[in-house]
RNA sequence: CCGACAAACUGUUCUAUCGUUCUUUUUUGUAUAAUGCAGAGAGGGAAGGAAAGUCCGGGCAACACAGGGCACCAUACUCUUCGAAAGCGGAGGUAUUAAGUUGAAAGACUUGAUAACAGAAAGUGCCGCAGAAAAUAACCACCAUACAGCAAUGUGUGGAACGGGUGAAAAUGUGAGGUAAGAGCUCACAAUGUUCAGCAGUAAUGCCGAAUAUGGGAAAACCUUAUGGGUUGUAAGACCAAAUAAACCCCGAUUUUGAAGCUGCCCGCUUCAAUGUUCUGCAAAGAACUAUCGGGAAGGGUAGGUUGCAUAGAUAAAUGAUAGGGCUAGACAGAACCCGGCUUAUAGGUUUGUUAUUUUA
């Protein structure tokens, strides 16, 4: 069975790596999720790094962006392992921002499924030609 | 029994599974002089009454700082508990105001609300519209007088704040005397302010008496008076690792200056002269001014860790998800250095007190 842990070393965490992310990274649409994903060479354990988001131009209050932040984590945490095998399959390892761009506060069954959907891109991922 | 008001307290809970963060401990692997690093297991802690606003005060930290003045900011009735302190709390006073009671009325009393509650008699400026005039008041009407006219009256000069009109506000109100007409001009009574004495009170203040004044409002225009106040905030700040050109700047050590001579010039040496100049007010004592060396800081670079930092505690930042039950389906809302107060948001529940109505007796 596959680990469901998340622990810290699969967070994108380096404030240098955010930055360098969101400046060069590739982004794309899976409403209500943006996502910017860049290949790097990051010495880690684990095939990829990630950081969720909200506004808070958005959500105004903290309690708001918290519990977004907590569903995204969740659904990311149960359904990472697919993505985790493809990465492997491919020597390859990415940084990932989620950010969430939808009104209101999300539902959690309908974040699972666009989360399941985001990482079936993610493993078909391939680095655009310079 | 139910409703209203006030105060205080509370602020969904339980089980299972999968997870997060901190910490203690066991164990496996690995590295080291030592501390470690990676994984696995077990135990324990893990948001709030406001964590919020950042409105006050304090701790802590960095920088600045002889003293005084100016400027700026804050506070502004009195007493006082707890307190480290505060613009906190309590009690009281005054003014305005609401309701009620009483009374013929004026008023008095009770309960509550509000108050940027010192000074407008230090000074400058301001007071829309209306009005003659908004603070050195003469428009009409009033009085005296000169001139013109037969006269009614008109014009000029002066007096005069009693009447009219305007206004939110017009020079304290009523009566009498007084006068050419008038006027606190004088007097009586009353009102208000200030000062003084007495009584009550710790005091603010109240009562009463005397003296004196009557100079409109606004201090939320500036201002004056009294008291207090360094500035910046934990992204403060400290340390380690990594990285590191020069100049300017700071600190330490050594080094006076000028003239003449030796000399082609510089360095250097010799002689003579000057209590070298500037600054710390002077004196005393000292520092700086020149050059070299060493160190620091800045710049540039690095942008990682430890600490600050907590009986929750991170450093892109943890407390969640799913399923089921209890009860009606749970408001406002998420820690970022700590503590005390204030303010604002808030469904429901509990307790205490006061009170209206209804029913029963």
């Amino acid at each position: 069975m596959e680990s469901q842990t998340f622990t810290k070393d699969e967070r994108l965490s380096s404030r240098k790596l955010i930055e360098q992310v969101a400046k060069e990274g590739k982004s794309f649409l899976v409403h209500p999720f943006k996502v910017i994903v860049l290949e790097t060479t990051i010495e880690s354990n684990h095939p990829a790094q990630v950081m969720m988001s909200a506004a808070k131009k958005r959500f105004p209050r903290a309690v708001d962006r918290n519990r977004i932040k907590r569903l995204m984590r969740e659904a990311y945490r149960k359904n990472k392992h697919t993505l985790y095998t493809a990465l492997t399959e491919q020597n390859k390892k990415l940084a990932i921002m989620l950010i969430y761009v939808g009104a209101g506060l999300p539902e959690y069954k309908l974040a699972e499924d666009k989360i399941i959907l985001i990482l079936q891109r993610l493993s078909k991922y391939e680095t655009p030609a310079q």
